[in-house]
DNA sequence: ATATTTTGTTAGAATGTTCTAACTTTATAC
DNA sequence: GTATAAAGTTAGAACATTCTAACAAAATAT
């Protein structure tokens, strides 16, 4: 078995590796806040283990073994996450520290019965999708708001920051995963949003924002 | 905070003292399975944060801080094992080494809303009381049942260890807590002694296994 | 009461994870 | 296309946790 600290090392690659295949060492360090050198001889570790491929000087590639090994910790921690919102009553701002604690636990059991009391579910309470036990993961591929133009109307499915402080934002605009979003204007300037959901006419959102929330268009 | 390690020593000190009020290094090396002057070292290490007096040669003393500290750890194994127990369905012969895991977790949130959703119980699925929130154990004294006499009859109120073995040994035997149990005799020679509950008129049970058993006299 | 066994301690080394400082390679900017 | 900046690496040290080997004290046994 790997340490604690190993699956968080491969838990960033798979992260920072979702969008371009691979992950650089640069980027783990400021994800992980642990400095250079410590990365980089974490990476001759996990390449040594068969986990990652790593030549000097290039971005790190996960292996197939490193990938289901990654997906497999981010499955236990979204079940997690699902358990404490679906089971126990969290809002779903609460749940991201919790489950980056309980992912590490040892105990098939334990997450297979959290996958059964839940009934299996595909998705987190934030959206993202749940892998399968042999680490499979079913993409689907939604859009950025900041990438929708005015006049779009779209159904909010998913964030790609989990951390508090989003979170609660988002409460207190009440704008929360199922959401159907009317896109009135985007200013060109700086990419403020100006949308239209629920009772609420004119909430006004950041590019910053923007990007941390994926939609699917309306089917008609 | 106290790491992981820490956590554990303390742990295996306030188990240690319970009876004897001490503990000492031979026995916590034994119980952690950790060779002795590790545990040497790690004595120093409490000793100097304040969670044990520790002089040389002679056993070693939880202070009223580390008590409580270790009470703590140990409310979160009990809640936790009860929670798995109740919440999830687990058999009390399955939860031990989750909870061993799941102690860890630093979060008083989660193990608040378990304590919450569990109706403040007082005590685990072995029988054991869970300390409160300020490490306030309640002692309910139980004997054990090799101290009983032949013609007793007592009601199975604990077990003083939880492993799966054990536990297991108790299932198949259907000796479970609650049981009301009359005990016909006695060897005097090894200590076995047959006993009567529910439908089962002549168990016999060995000394190590009465020995690991807690009772309370039925109140006429 | 001395010898033997058990328990406890000290010293020194190994492993895992982290750091800083110094250096090298690659990318970017002018 | 050279200068500068950014990213990556190497070397060496620190801290936590563990070990083995050797030694010391306390308990026990005859």
């Amino acid at each position: 078995m790997n340490t604690h600290t190993e699956e968080n090392y491969l838990k960033a690659i798979y992260n920072l590796s979702r969008v371009k295949g691979e992950a650089n060492v640069n980027e783990l360090s400021k994800q992980l806040d642990i400095k250079m050198p410590t990365v980089n001889s974490m990476m001759k570790k996990l390449a040594e283990k068969g986990f990652i491929i790593h030549e000097s000087y290039k971005p790190v590639r996960l292996t197939s073994k490193g990938e289901k090994e990654a997906a497999l910790i981010i499955r236990k921690h979204r079940l997690t996450e699902m358990f404490l919102v679906e089971k126990m009553g969290f809002g779903w701002d609460e749940v991201h520290n919790i489950a980056e604690q309980i992912e590490h636990v040892q105990s098939p059991d334990f997450f297979a019965k959290m996958d059964q009391l839940l009934g299996y579910p595909k998705i987190d309470p934030h959206g993202s999708p749940i892998p399968d036990k042999n680490g499979k993961m079913e993409w689907v591929e939604y859009h950025k708001l900041n990438e929708c133009k005015a006049g779009d109307i779209v159904n909010f499915k998913a964030v790609t920051h989990s951390s508090d402080d989003f979170l609660k934002f988002l409460n207190s605009r009440e704008l929360l995963l199922g959401t159907t979003i009317k896109i009135l204007s985007i200013e060109a300037f700086d990419g403020t949003m100006t949308i239209e959901y629920n009772k609420r006419k004119h909430e006004i959102l950041s590019q910053l924002v923007c990007e941390r929330i994926l939609v699917a268009p309306i089917k008609k």
